[in-house]
DNA sequence: CAAATATACTAAACAGTGTTTAGTTTCCAA
DNA sequence: TTGGAAACTAAACACTGTTTAGTATATTTG
């Protein structure tokens, strides 16, 4: 009799409803004005079902934070494509900046937002992300056994450059960028290009 | 008839009295734990009183924000003393970071949180900071025209320094860090230091 | 000085939030 | 067919930021 696990099923089935829908609204309206209710609307539920499924808000954040690391990760599969370690870690940074401009509302509840981190800590251990964190630290430890960078920590050089990206990232999310510099809203994805190219050039070796 | 005077000075002394409380408990308990409510019981008057003070929540953060980057500006104040200005910008970094790790919360509503931005929006123009971001430059722009860094564009070598030490707080502040290298949380702040510093070496001349 | 007015303040309400409880309906197994 | 489990929800709880209407208090005016 498999009713189990059609029940099973069904009840992944929910939970799929559920963080597509959380997800496409974050997209579209951003962490902030997405509640359980409006969520519950949108999958014509009540707000209690979504307990049925999700311990709290917390968990659910957590799901589709999951989501969004795949996103991610599909990124950096499609862009980083060159041959040549050191042109591709160029290109895992551009397509890191790419996915921060064109998802800021994901980006956001990847790494700004205090939220989901609070599920994390209950969690075993925080999966999230580890594929495209990664991929960043084997294509570092490719480049320094090369000898192409100038850095001889791959640890250390991956976390710089995941700290120099993402600053540069939420600076801009926060609107700081413009106000420092004066330059546009519109300008700013180049010029932090440019300071990301300038970095790589920087550690070359 | 100084009646008008002492009305606004009594004005002035309530919205200290209000912001210093926040302060603190900003400070105390972290931001999402404070509430309006929270901060009227504190000072033993009605909620609706803080109303009649600030227009909402967003400015009394950006009072508090202005208080906080204050705190930090007299940090730099105090800790960037040498006469060398390369030497100067490792200080001033280094301020920076020792900021961060005492003062999280404050850090929190300075860079990271997006609430009293939307406050500042409605201001003719975001002083916040300013101080402190002029130090930086002002810095930057002497290492450059002496030649003690590798950079030529002041602005740029400024926003991307700021990037570089904002990336690491934040993904620290937000346990991103340990997750990412390892590290215990009481390592962290050395190990950024010294990723700080490596990162000077590199720009250095 | 008394009346009128402006100021300071608050109780109560509004509309929203995440979450829980108690109760109903639906489904499956014996 | 009936007993019990599972799925679901209406309503409530305890919060949140904010507004409204009304009450005291202080100041100005006749």
């Amino acid at each position: 009799m498999g009713i189990v696990e059609r029940k099973e099923r069904e009840k992944a089935e929910m939970r799929r409803k559920i963080v597509d829908v959380a997800v496409r609204m974050f997209v579209e309206q951003g962490y902030e004005k997405v509640s359980i209710r409006n969520i519950a609307d949108k999958i014509e539920y009540s707000p209690a079902t979504i307990y049925l499924y999700y311990k709290d808000k917390d968990q659910l954040l957590y799901d589709v934070q999951t989501e969004a690391f795949d996103s991610l990760y599909k990124a950096f599969a499609e862009q980083v494509t060159s041959s040549d370690p050191f042109e591709r870690l160029e290109q895992l940074a551009y397509a890191y900046l790419d996915f921060a401009w064109k998802n800021p509302e994901l980006y956001d509840l990847m790494f700004i937002i205090k939220a989901p981190m609070n599920a994390i800590a209950e969690e075993e251990k925080w999966k999230g992300g580890d594929d495209s964190y990664n991929a960043l630290v084997n294509l570092v430890s490719e480049c320094v056994e090369k000898k192409l960078i100038r850095q001889n920590d791959p640890a250390l050089a991956a976390l710089s450059m995941w700290a120099f990206a993402h600053g540069f990232v939420s600076l801009q999310l926060r609107g700081r960028c413009q106000k420092a510099t004066g330059y546009t809203e519109e300008e700013m994805p180049d010029v932090i290009r440019r300071a990301v190219k300038e970095y790589l050039q920087l550690i070359k070796a």
